[in-house]
DNA sequence: CGTCCATTTGAGGTGGATCAACCCTAGTGG
DNA sequence: CCACTAGGGTTGATCCACCTCAAATGGACG
């Protein structure tokens, strides 16, 4: 993609503050990597449901939400889809090691990005270990969720796996003890390896048991973390 | 673990010949990374079942099968067990970023292994990129698999998966079109997500259409690959 | 205020789990 | 060499958690 222009300033990065949206401060990944070197990241913005990369496309930049989120997905030819992970202010996604994105990549709402040429990164690894080094740590990352991540998707009940789903969601973009979830609950579903139905009754139960509370169907404050806990498995 | 002392030879790496034991010759990843440096690997053996390392231990080897097969899985605090991943000869596993393991491993039969120690290898990454880049690979490779489990857990129905498994197991043990399963059936339901029954139930309907044949229940040669591509979605 | 989509809720169906025999077959020991 | 045994595998019957299909409700935005 990338071939529309809708917001395309350039900025060096040197110092680089990280994440003006998110509410929290976040580990600046990206400048860790890209600090040491001098890359020059690009801003990028996409609309809601707007394709990112698709599944198996050349993988020419590796990105970090500054603000709105992002789904990962792979499909099957009949148009099952399962979301491996969501990305939120501050997080790196789109990095490989290999050639290709094995996931496809999409805006849930209006995105702004920034982006470094994979090929920058690659090159800067090849002079610099402690760059190289988080890189693999970065990878390394992920595939600690998809471990996780692979233990629901087999394991867990449908309560299990959406109480795991509130609290990554609250330790990831809590703001006062409440949180705004970007997607809606096909989305979480998908993520979860559940139909919307079934997430909307597991939510909907959690309510009537008073662990948490809606202020519309995706502001949710949890009220009870201790219990959430103990119904995740 | 690695306390009992079974078969510990010491033995200086340089071309390194690898996996004897395996019956095809596999893309040697152990020596791509000691090889440059002139790490020095041990070798040990394990008895069926018995434990390599614990979930959440210090990672302090790396491994390699060379002969036997392992299984790498999570528990819940009920029993309920998701294997990961399957290694067999030419694998490496146990490879962590980080200070501890994530998964356990196990070895399915009696299965022998080299290792070296995971300082030695982020001693020698910090010196040469080359030991970085393939470090950095060997994650990424297990994070594809991940990746793709996931949807496979998340989404594909048990005869998509069952397919799926036959394919994965026939393109990585095959022999003279037959393949010798090391694990037993509920390893298999436990790795797709599934109960002994429900695999077995499975088998023996691709059985009855004639897409596979059995010479005992673990020795199965592949009928029809196309027909078993179709159904895995 | 009305439209559109997301969400909730209900009713009923079903794929895979559970529970329960039974059957192989590879060892084991006589 | 064969009978016995134990553990793995198969098969059957039933159950139920989650899916599917359907309709009502709600909330955001023009």
């Amino acid at each position: 993609m990338l071939t529309q222009t809708l917001n395309n300033k350039v900025t060096p990065l040197v110092g680089s503050k990280v994440s003006p949206a998110a509410a929290f401060p976040v580990p600046d990944q990206f400048g860790a990597v890209t600090g040491h070197v001098g890359l020059v990241a690009s801003e990028f913005s996409y609309k809601k449901d707007e394709e990112i990369y698709g599944e198996d496309e050349p993988a020419e930049y590796v990105y970090q939400v500054v603000s709105g989120a992002v789904r990962s997905y792979k499909l099957l030819s009949d148009g099952r889809r399962q979301i491996g992970a969501f990305h939120l202010p501050g997080d790196v996604f789109g990095l490989e090691s290999g050639a290709a994105h094995r996931l496809a990549a999409e805006a849930i709402i209006d995105t702004t990005v920034r982006l470094v040429k994979r090929s920058s990164l690659e090159k800067a690894a090849g002079v610099d270990v402690q760059v190289a080094r988080r890189l693999w740590a970065m990878t390394a990352g992920e595939l600690r969720h998809a471990e996780d991540h692979m233990l629901l998707l087999g394991r867990k009940t449908a309560m299990e796996r959406v109480a795991t789903f509130l609290l990554e969601m609250d330790r990831r973009l809590a703001v006062a003890g409440m949180m705004a979830l970007p997607m809606c609950r096909r989305d979480i579903g998908d993520y979860l390896g559940l139909t919307l139905e079934t997430v909307s009754r597991a939510l909907s139960q959690l309510h009537a048991q008073g662990i948490l509370g809606f202020s519309g169907a995706r502001q949710i404050v949890l009220r009870n973390r201790q219990r959430l806990h103990n119904m995740d498995a």
